[in-house]
DNA sequence: CCAGACCACTCACATAGGTTAGCGACTGGC
DNA sequence: GCCAGTCGCTAACCTATGTGAGTGGTCTGG
């Protein structure tokens, strides 16, 4: 556990910007909040299901997911998330954790207390709507999963996702032009579209022979943007992330 | 539509307070917000994906649910929504929609202006604390809607989904013993299990034959709770009914 | 009091996706 | 420099769920 460097803060401010221009005095606000940074390898619970955590965490780098087990041992993962969010920012107001948050690669990870969230809060009353307002777009993404999962075939399904992905990644500057990381194994990918590894290496290789991607490792290619884009039927509008579009 | 009456806010209030105690001068602000009430017949939208609404809307009587149709028809059921419940209250911060709200049965709703929301935050930051709870419960359902729908087999799927609702009536005092209404039809179960109306009968038909519910036009009767809940794989925490576990 | 909807329900057949098992290529720890 | 584990990938077979078509009951608006 080490002490924050100045520029810790720079993605999550980079991403609150995205739908909100902050003041000089809000940036600050943020920039000071004291934060405890954590190391840690891939596969790591950050924490756990039942768990009444006194702070919450900000992805500083790498990259995690939420997840649930059912009674019978299977994994649903509910959301990715990148450098800049806050997984569960939700535990501000809900003291049991109703989920679990892994690694899915070796990241760096900074806790910040409530107390602090709060007082912050309590002076910059913009910066609390900001933070609601992430919750809320959480929730939105949340909706588009469920229809994702519930309404789509497995081969829409995995296209989708890598669609958001893109666009989440490219919003915090994380892509190559159209090519990106796609740190997740066949096996997450299939926790997060509800279906077997064995059907998501299927219909992956469907989206290779039919030219929409290349993935090669862990480099993801959109070769035909256009084209992925309608099989997954994707409209980023429940990203929200016009800043103009942030309720006055 | 009409002006509202002296108890409108009742649902809304009892709401609010199983998750936390209201002081009198709070429960006042609530009750004092101008309301716009509508009546509303069976299968109406209340609003539209894409709508820029300046006001939400609360649940006064009757049930509704918000919804999201993809690309080629198909319809996905994220929520259902009771008597209390403000289903839209992420326009607060977002200002497009990303989902359609729809009346299940004849229902009365009450609409209040974002601007008198906003009003009330202001002078009152509990409240505004826990509206802003409310809709991180919206979420904490929505991620286990995700898992039930892309885990669990459609007879389990089914009784969660029962289980929930039980629950969810109980803590507003809509339910007559172990039995309440399920106003919901075959097709928008499917469309909130993500099956087809075909399979939801079977399962319905197997939990009957099963002796766990029976089902008569619209009430349904818990026959075997622990088995129900066993079988659905149903932990109510999801639902942070509790109002000692709402975050300090 | 009729006509058209709608709803619960069923059947026969089709298929998307699950299951089980296994292979080779890497990789990180000792 | 080997061993154990993980990962992507494949094949053969199985099943939960979808599809399309239809029945009869009940409500409701004209």
């Amino acid at each position: 556990m080490a002490a924050s460097s100045s520029h810790d803060y720079a993605p999550l401010i980079r991403k609150l910007e995205s739908t909100l221009q902050l003041t000089e005095a809000e940036r600050q606000g943020i920039a000071s909040l004291p934060l405890q940074v954590q190391s840690l390898r891939a596969d790591q619970d950050i924490v756990r299901v039942g768990d009444r955590p006194s702070r919450s965490c900000v992805v500083l780098s790498g990259y995690t997911a939420t997840y649930k087990v059912t009674g019978d041992g299977k994994r649903q993962i509910h959301a990715w998330h990148i450098p800049g969010d806050v997984p569960d920012l939700q535990s501000l107001h809900l003291r049991v954790l109703d989920s679990s948050i892994v690694t899915l690669t070796p990241s760096r990870v900074g806790f910040v207390t409530h107390d602090d969230l709060r007082v912050l809060c309590r002076a910059e009353p913009r910066i609390m709507e900001v933070f609601w307002r992430q919750t809320l777009i959480d929730g939105a993404i949340f909706r588009e999963w469920m229809t994702n999962i519930g309404r789509r075939e497995a081969y829409n399904r995995l296209a989708h996702i890598l669609c958001e992905w893109m666009v989440r990644l490219r919003a915090v500057g994380l892509t190559d032009g159209s090519a990106c990381e796609l740190p997740m194994t066949q096996a997450e990918l299939a926790d997060a579209m509800g279906v077997t590894t064995v059907h998501v290496n299927r219909v992956l290789q469907e989206l290779r022979a039919d030219g929409l991607i290349s993935l090669k490792g862990s480099r993801l290619e959109i070769l035909d943007w256009e084209q992925l884009q309608q099989v997954a039927d994707f409209d980023p509008t429940y990203l929200h992330q016009d800043p103009g579009e942030a309720a006055a």
